[in-house]
DNA sequence: ATCCAATAAAAGGCATGATAATTATTGGTC
DNA sequence: GACCAATAATTATCATGCCTTTTATTGGAT
């Protein structure tokens, strides 16, 4: 039972970290003028990429729940930057898409958020970055159910 | 330039596991019977080893924003398990303790606590805490603002 | 003694995370 | 073709994160 050099503080390192990654960005946006939260730009990220998705297939996508999916896309519906459009053959889904304001929103956040990322990651090496997916991935998998039933 | 193998999801990466250990561990605290969420555990473990800290201290070692701490404070008062004593010498700050109940409850949660901590870090070695530390303080750091003036 | 900037806490507002309950729709089953 | 479990989305509720404003108090300057 090695003792692991307080071990016990990984989650307090963790969350602090993202809350700092996090405000940064938040920051970086609100600077450069984009009435954005994080949160926001995540899902129109992802819907630049998945045009058409439904909003349960981002909340799975991004690890949101249906509700917060539902809030976000309504505070982005308002603003003009995604559309709620009817998807064909099932009359529960919706199918997002980004408005065109939306698209050139997305296009304009994305250098600074590109940045960001950049300058987080700083002068962190391949290796780390390597090492980095390996115990997050890791921690993430002891505290996976086992999933008895597969389909 | 490399391209660290999609170093962009560093951030998303970080965000679902911290996500994750916060559920299991909630889900592990009422699955126990505590009436208590992962943050108002986190503010009773730092006045259980801070005895007559004050909501501002509390805030500043956990993290938190004030307005944040405050509220949890009321939460864990209407529940009876943390006091607001008057600190001496000053009238504005609030001398927090743990009531008999609320050491009951550390007492009680704590082993629960431990366990999942130690399931979360599964068989990640030292080397890997060591890394896993480097990495996410130096993506802390170069966040931090350069502190310009020093007292 | 008086005024004033700084501090501790509270209060209000907006956004997100999570859960439970509800509505509308779908696809099967009998 | 009526019944029913499953699915997509919404609504409601509570807790937290962050920001701004306000109140009470403090300590120092004049």
């Amino acid at each position: 039972m090695t003792h692991h050099s307080d071990q016990r503080a990984y989650f307090f390192k963790i969350d602090t970290t993202i809350k700092k990654i996090r405000n940064a960005l938040q920051k970086r946006l609100t600077d450069s003028g984009f009435d954005l939260t994080v949160d926001q730009w995540v899902l129109i990220d992802h819907i630049f990429r998945q045009n058409g998705i439904s909003q349960n297939e981002l909340a799975e996508l991004t690890f949101k729940d249906p509700p917060t999916v539902t809030r976000i896309i309504d505070i982005l519906q308002k603003k003009g930057l995604v559309e709620r459009g009817l998807a064909i053959g099932d009359r529960r889904k919706f199918r997002l898409t980004l408005t065109d304001d939306g698209v050139a929103i997305y296009h304009a956040a994305f250098p600074v958020v590109a940045e960001i990322r950049r300058k987080g990651w700083g002068s962190l090496s391949e290796a780390d970055y390597q090492h980095f997916v390996r115990i997050m991935d890791s921690i993430y998998q002891n505290f996976a159910e086992p999933t008895g039933k597969k389909a």
